[in-house]
Formats: C-alpha cells, structure tokens, sequence
DNA sequence: GGTCCGTATTGACAGTGTCAAGTCAATGGT
DNA sequence: ACCATTGACTTGACACTGTCAATACGGACC
C-alpha cells in the first residue's frame, strides 16, 4: 500500500495520491484503506519519515568517510547523499520540505527521523570547521545543497538538464565549487 | 480578485486558494470568476508571474549597488533582496518554485519573468567573479540563497525562529559566512 | 457454540474544479 | 430607433475528492 502510494507520488505528484485510487490499484473499495491509515496525512507522514530516514541514513554514510578522505571528501560524499537522495527520489523529497502536509505534533516519528538528519549535518559541521559550529554555518551548508536540489527539482535548471546524468554532473560542478570555498 | 487570491493564499495556503472561495469573498456565484480567469492555474500563474517580477526587480536594485558599495556589499544585498522577499511573500514564493501548478507552455509571461530573475542572478555573478561566468557558478550563488529561503520558510529552522525579525536576522549570519567565503 | 475483532463493503455528505445553458444590461452599427 | 453582439453573471449539473456511518463477513479465542 504504501509501495503504491509511492508510486503515485512519483508518477503525478501529490495530485494523483489519493486515497481512492490507492484502493482502486489495491482492488479494493474505496473505504478500505482507512482501516490501515487513519486519514491521508498518515499515508503522506509515513512517506515522509522513510524519506528523512533514508536521508540521514546515507548522510551518516558520507560523514564516516572523514576518517579515511578528509574534509573535501567528506563534503563532497555528503553533497553526493544529499543530492543523490534528492534526484533518486524527487516526489518523496518535495514532499518533505512541505510541513503542512504532516502535522508535526501528530507525527513525532517524522519530526524525530528530520531531526536525525539535521543532525547529522550538525557533525558536518564539525568535522569540516575543526569542531566549531555555529547554527549560522550549519544553515549555510544545509542551504547549499538543499537549494541545488530544489533548483535542478522544481527550478530553472531542472528544465534545461533533461537526463539525471547531466544533472548530477551539474551539481555536483556546482557543488565541488563550494567546496572549493570552504576547504 | 487577485488581491483575494493572495490573501487566501498567504493565510492557508494553496489548499485554502479556491475559486468557489474568490466568488463567495466577492459576493457573486461560483461560476463569475471564470469569465475573468479561464481557470484555477490561470490565477496560479498570475501570482507566480507578478512574484517572479518583483523578485527580478529587488535583485537588480541589489546589482546596481556595485558602483558603490563593490562586491561584498552587492552579495549583501542580492542576499537581502532574495531573503526579503521570500520573508515578506513566503506563499507567493512557495508557489513560484513548483512549476507543476503553472504549466510554462501555457503561461510564458511567468517563464519570462523567471528569466529575467535569472538573468540578474548571472549578472550578480559576472559582478562577482571578475566577469568570469559559468552555469555552475550561477547555480551556487542561487541555491545559496534559494536554500536558505526554503529551509526558513519549511524547513527545520522555520519552527524555532518564530519572529520574522529572528528570522532575517539569522538568515543575514548565515549568508555572511558565505559571503566571506566568496570575496 | 458464541463472542469479538480485524477487514471489507455500501452508502452517504460536503467540498472542489469545471462544463453547459440561460439571463440581463450595456454597447455599437445600420 | 432597432437589433445584434458582447461581457458579466447565474443556475444547474457532473465527476472527483476525503471522510463519516452503518453493515457484513470470517477467523481467533474462551
């Protein structure tokens, strides 16, 4: 079911995940999904915790390479997770960063799985500024790769770089440019 | 009419944003607005073009600091006018960024006015870099400030920076530890 | 065997975007 | 002066959505 609603989110946005048509592919009435999931939020909540789970999880992946690569792999790995996850999965990945689709309070799982993620950009931090952090800097590292994500997603690169191929080469051009800076 | 629609907009978002709710806020039936607006992604899209041009306006004002105030004071600025505009419209601007809700084949005046907020950013970037430019380059400085913008506005950093005036301030840190990188 | 519970069904309701016709007043040409 | 046209509006319908309510079935457990 929730495979399926994947999928919808995948093939048509947000638009085309509903509730009746979940049951529809299911072979079932429209009714039946409710005895799985509460409500439509639930559905999207879950979708959104996987996703910030699976974010965090190859974010940590990148971070443990400080101690074989150095600071300029390990941001680059880390650009790498952030905007691989982003291009492998772009439904699930906008629908993150829309709160209003799931309720904070109703869903801490959700929050706790976003809350992983951040922190792991928080050791980012750490690792590439010799143990100094300041919320500032984070924000400028988590700026940079999730505004690549969301310009070559929904922005104007997005339309001019048609294969994945050449839009990871893209960003990760821009990226290595960043790095550059920071390093 | 617009004016209601960015009302609605900017108090519940694009779910709160119905025609039938434009008719009953203008007193007439739920079928007058159609004479104005051939449909719903017609009013979308007049609200991404009008945002799109007041984005481009604010970051040519910020371009046109560099007689002045030379290249660190002209990213200051850029920074600011993105920032600022994102703060004081963040509905428009979420809105502005999912190109889903404004086909671009069939509204060309928004693509252009998206152009021409483009053509500042590269402007802003020959500014910076000597008159060097690369797409790449471009992409940096946008998703720079584009991130920063998406992660106030719906992302983990909007909850806990509950005043705008926090938020500006925050936001203006983070954007100095880049602008420091830059120059 | 009877009871309960999880799953499914049918039927309804309100709300949405949108199509199709019809009303009505002002306008402009002959 | 008359008539046609046009533009703004109305009424009424349709399909679709999420969701509530009541009902039915089938197996598990006492």
């Amino acid at each position: 079911m929730l495979d399926t609603s994947r999928e919808l989110l995948a093939s048509g946005g947000l638009a085309a995940l509903s509730m009746r048509e979940v049951a529809r592919r299911a072979g079932v009435t429209h009714q039946a999904p409710y005895h799985h999931f509460p409500d439509k939020e639930s559905i999207v909540a879950e979708l959104v915790t996987e996703g910030f789970e699976e974010l965090a999880r190859r974010m940590a992946l990148a971070n443990d390479a400080a101690a074989e690569g150095g600071k300029p792999e390990v941001l680059r790995r880390a650009a790498e997770a952030y905007l691989g996850f982003a291009l492998e999965h772009p439904a699930v990945f906008r629908v993150m960063f829309r709160p209003e689709l799931c309720d904070a309070a109703r869903f801490p799982r959700a929050l706790a799985a976003a809350e992983r993620a951040r922190a792991e950009c928080e050791r980012l931090v750490r690792i590439v500024h010799d143990g100094r952090f300041s919320q500032a800097l984070a924000s400028m590292h988590w700026a940079h790769v999730h505004g690549l994500a969301c310009l070559v997603l929904d922005g104007p690169l997005g339309a001019e770089l048609p294969t994945e191929e050449a839009r990871r080469a893209h960003l990760m051009e821009a990226s290595a440019h960043f790095v550059a800076l920071v390093v």
